[in-house]
DNA sequence: GTAGGACCTGACGTGGCGTCAGGATCAAGC
DNA sequence: GCTTGATCCTGACGCCACGTCAGGTCCTAC
């Protein structure tokens, strides 16, 4: 049985050809994505040159990067409904570039850890201190690329967001000025503070602002990096824990 | 119970002053990384300010990349052993540099494929055998960077491999005649054709032969394409496909 | 006939969580 | 003191693209 005419080649054979495993072929055949044409009596799968070919095709979109739902599209797409190929190549050329952007931003990163320990040979907790202090740093002078702030940020232009950024910078300042004096929490400055601290963060978030601020120092992921800490992190985190008992105060 | 004095968070607070889920400290819980000092009578979690901290470091390191198990790894590593932990963010580094530069790759080759398509909106099927071209040629031209033929490479030296490059494309052009001419696969030109393509495959596999010529143009990932294809892709698939069937009458 | 390879299916593991499900607990208002 | 809605708990399954056994069948060459 099975006498369709034309080379036929086994799994095994197949996998070889085609620079993937058994266990790939199987697992494309169990979500339906792709199967041999035909079997043996007893259950062997046997492919033809069409299934090479067909093979070939999907490991050529795999290696763009497509995830296998992605290259069950575009295979599935009508022969001459190209747009919708564009659309999804361009959809994964924008995801790449995010991702390599994202790879050198770390890149930099780590290099700049690296550097900025080199000559100290310093203990591991100073090793993560600076990189808690760039990664705080980060967290919150990118703050405007993320993508839940789009609109806010449209909304207030770049200017606002350059402004926030000095103000900011004024504020760790001043923060740092009443954590080091050991300023009670209800002290009326300190309460002052800690409403523009939060208002800040208000005019960047749109929710609670009364976590806002202490969040935004951490969340989401984080660009460039082209300056360094210019306070220790470890004053950095006091003062965020300090922000917190004044609320919890107030 | 459970007075540490001091101030203490739940575990959605935490997760919310630290941009994680819920979800994600369960998880770290479990697994071990990262637990609650305590717990209330009745089983909630309660952060102390040092798990703040803790948390925050493990953030940090995990926003470098590092997967959860490198991060266990530094955080449990003895203070002073640095070198350890500089030996694994250059691996990191570097593994950010292969990100980076197959993202790169990535990028150009769809931009070349969005571009040579670009003005005859042609259907899926031309698409993708574009696609095919590019893929099967890079695969053969950048065969040196493949890491299990490191030690082979060098032992070859470069100028080896570039003469390879050289006697391939001389090959496919020959093969390519016999393919159009449709001569026998027991011609004797064809036969010295076969054994001089499996050949140029076996200085750079270890491998069976056989197959390597046929398996080196499909296996693995590519690198960065600079040149366009010069041959169809249909008509290297069916030399691959004559190709296998010399041997088979061999 | 038999040995050892290649093949089959099914099931579990990987990483880093997301997403329910079903129930217990907490904090605030009445 | 009671209700109500938010928060908390544990356990379990899902995701993606396969890797890795396990236990059994099949094919091929000697």
């Amino acid at each position: 049985m099975l006498e369709t005419g034309g080379q036929l080649w086994s799994i095994g054979e197949l996998a070889a050809l085609c620079g993937v495993t058994v266990r790939t072929l199987h697992h494309y055949d169990r979500i339906g994505l792709f199967r041999a044409t035909g079997r043996t009596g007893s259950g062997h799968r046997r492919y033809s040159e069409d299934d090479v070919r067909h093979l070939y095709r999907i490991r050529a979109l795999r290696a763009l990067g497509l995830s296998l739902e992605q290259v069950r599209e575009v295979l599935a797409s009508s022969p001459d409904d190209a747009g919708a190929v564009r659309q999804l190549l361009s959809a994964q050329l924008s995801a790449l570039r995010n991702q390599a952007e994202q790879a050198r931003r770390l890149q930099h990163q780590i290099q700049a850890l690296l550097d900025n320990t080199g000559s100290t040979m310093p203990g591991v907790d100073h090793f993560i201190s600076i990189l808690e202090g760039m990664t705080m740093y980060e967290k919150y002078f990118t703050e405007e690329q993320r993508t839940e702030l789009a609109q806010r940020r449209a909304e207030l232009g770049p200017a606002a967001v350059d402004d926030a950024k000095a103000t900011f910078a004024r504020l760790v300042e001043e923060g740092l000025g009443y954590v080091s004096a050991n300023t009670p929490v209800d002290d009326p400055a300190v309460l002052d503070f800690a409403r523009r601290w939060d208002g800040l963060g208000s005019r960047f978030h749109s929710n609670d602002a009364t976590k806002s601020a202490a969040r935004s120092m951490w969340q989401d992921n984080s660009p460039e990096l082209s300056a360094r800490l210019p306070w220790p992190p470890d004053r950095l985190q006091e003062l965020v824990t300090y922000l917190q008992r004044v609320r919890d105060a107030g």
